[in-house]
DNA sequence: CATACAAATAGATACTTGTCAATGTATAAA
DNA sequence: TTTATACATTGACAAGTATCTATTTGTATG
């Protein structure tokens, strides 16, 4: 992962309603309309924040019918440990 | 580490710079004005990063006379894999 | 004290981003 | 096919941020 994509993965995470949403998904695969229950926000804004979790890589989507199903990424951790490697050393 | 914590230690790591600067402290120590020979920015800039980075807690400074030295904090990565815990669950 | 050097602060500006209302697109059901 | 539902896209705007120049503060030295 260069500079670049880092950049584009923290800055996903630098945002209070991506972290919780993010939190929600912890335990598991959640559709777009659940995750609007549980925040303050428009869908068209949920949309938006879920797309950039989605271009970095941390969010899967998988679409069934009309809705959209999301989840953390099988490698979403594995991606910030890299960060972790690169960029603090070796702890 | 609360969700504004959370989200202002993400901001610090989402700009290239910062990046940089980090990558150049992960092999110790280095005072200010060492780190603006290797970067492409100004010396007030530069003081704005190490703010940000200061007050996040990623990295340590230590003043030494007129110089300013600055480290990758000790428990820099430990920040980082709370992150991971905390809001993609364990791996 | 006067000068030089290192770093911080102030103020300005261009750019980015989070948000929403309005609209578009896709899918399912009646 | 018409209607309803789920989600994406567009366009606009306010707030935040990275950067610079100019200035100030702090510290050592002549």
């Amino acid at each position: 992962m260069n500079d670049r994509e880092t950049v584009r993965l923290c800055k996903a995470l630098a945002d209070e309603n991506r972290l919780q949403i993010l939190h929600l998904l912890k335990n598991g695969e959640l559709c777009a309309c659940h995750l609007l229950d549980d925040l303050h926000i428009t869908q068209p804004t949920l949309s938006h924040h879920m797309k950039l979790l989605c271009d970095c890589g941390l969010v899967d989507n998988r679409k069934e019918g009309k809705w959209m199903h999301y989840s953390i990424a099988k490698d979403a951790g594995k991606k910030i440990s890299a960060i972790i490697t690169e960029y603090l050393g070796e702890e």
